[in-house]
DNA sequence: CACCCCATCTGACTGGCCGTCAGATTTCCG
DNA sequence: CGGAAATCTGACGGCCAGTCAGATGGGGTG
């Protein structure tokens, strides 16, 4: 199952198109990054590659299509951080595991913020498109939280009324947001490192117990 | 100390331009609702309202002007939220009094929810107006549960590892963003009941201890 | 090597929104 | 009622979205 990238026609594209359009979603990933969503113009992605307007739209209806691209691309990323999760957390190393998946979430989050940003965003929006990427991006870490959490559950580490699902989807709330107002906190005393640590020492009481 | 209301010239405004400038922020807030930030357009807010453009831009240097506005009509009604975190919760009551407090929050946040994501993309993407309003909104919140857990590391009900004010932002963070999920959540068998209940049982333990 | 075909690119255009300004209209008050 | 101040708006230049017909160019073929 190729899968292969096309153009807004449909038709499969050679090697001279996939470089025009990877370059336009460099482009728009550094936009993004730079200006945000809100000042992302067709226009300046172009601009930026040395092409025109109509190219782009040979290859993505507008600007949300080339966003929704980079945020499929930003889940694959996303993917190697259930590698923390598996096998499950025990109390001897629950504090280091736990910190060694925060660092690699920041990480990721580092690398992808405005994409991720604009993902949710439209998500929250109601866009469908952009739902289902961040939900399918979510489960993979979702899914391993809930399942270390159920398993606490049984084991009658962790209170019954717990849902395991909805505290992971929480959990990962959390850590998600909180990297959102990282640069608010610096100015309140909360270090980088104070962060991590806070961060570490919530998931690993919730995930294990206390 | 009045604090008028007045025009971009500086000018105070009498009560026909209040009305006016009322019905414009009415109907920023309107279609924020119905479109999101993104499709926001300055056009829109005055045909809704039956004026013309250079009306609106008497009043605000540009949509965000507007928005602005809102979000920090958005923080007067976050305050009475604080209510709920004083008296400290004792571990008798908490379940009770944190559960009053996440009803109070998703109506706070179902209620201005647009308004909301609209003031925290931008302060994530880093405009100064956005992120004063936004820390002082949280801080509100934050500061009341920072008292209660640090009176709980007092007490030995909470590990001394954890630095109160950075875990209180967590525990905002997580309960902000999870409502941003809701929906997708539904889905997947996560009910309305369920998020509250889940995100009861978390507070209380992070906050007075298991 | 010259030619041709088709994938790829683009100039040019329409329509819509932004933000401004000078002037029209309404309100207020003596 | 008259005039000044407050408020509103038509109209405009500039920029961007999205489309289409036609130009360009690179690789395969005879």
């Amino acid at each position: 199952m190729p899968n292969k990238v096309r153009s807004v026609d449909g038709r499969v594209i050679g090697s001279r198109a996939q470089a025009t359009r990877r370059r336009l979603l460099d482009s728009t990933a550094k936009l993004l990054n730079e200006q945000g969503v809100l000042e992302l113009r067709v226009v300046d992605i172009t601009r930026e590659v040395g092409t025109s307007a109509a190219t782009f739209y040979q290859y993505f209806n507008d600007a949300d299509a080339a966003i929704l691209a980079l945020a499929e691309e930003a889940t694959d990323d996303e993917r190697p951080l259930v590698d923390h999760l598996r096998p499950f957390w025990e109390p001897a190393d629950a504090a280091e595991r736990a910190r060694a998946f925060v660092e690699a979430y920041i990480e990721y989050w580092d690398q992808h913020s405005a994409v991720l940003r604009a993902r949710n965003l439209k998500a929250e929006e109601g866009d469908r498109a952009f739902r289902a990427v961040r939900s399918q991006a979510n489960l993979l870490v979702i899914d391993g939280l809930q399942q270390m959490m159920a398993d606490g559950v049984r084991r009658g580490r962790l209170p019954e009324t717990l849902d395991p699902f909805t505290a992971a989807a929480a959990l990962v709330a959390m850590i998600e947001r909180l990297l959102g107002f990282e640069n608010e906190m610096t100015k309140r005393g909360s270090s980088r490192q104070l962060i991590r640590d806070t961060l570490v020492t919530l998931l690993v009481r919730s995930v294990v117990g206390p």
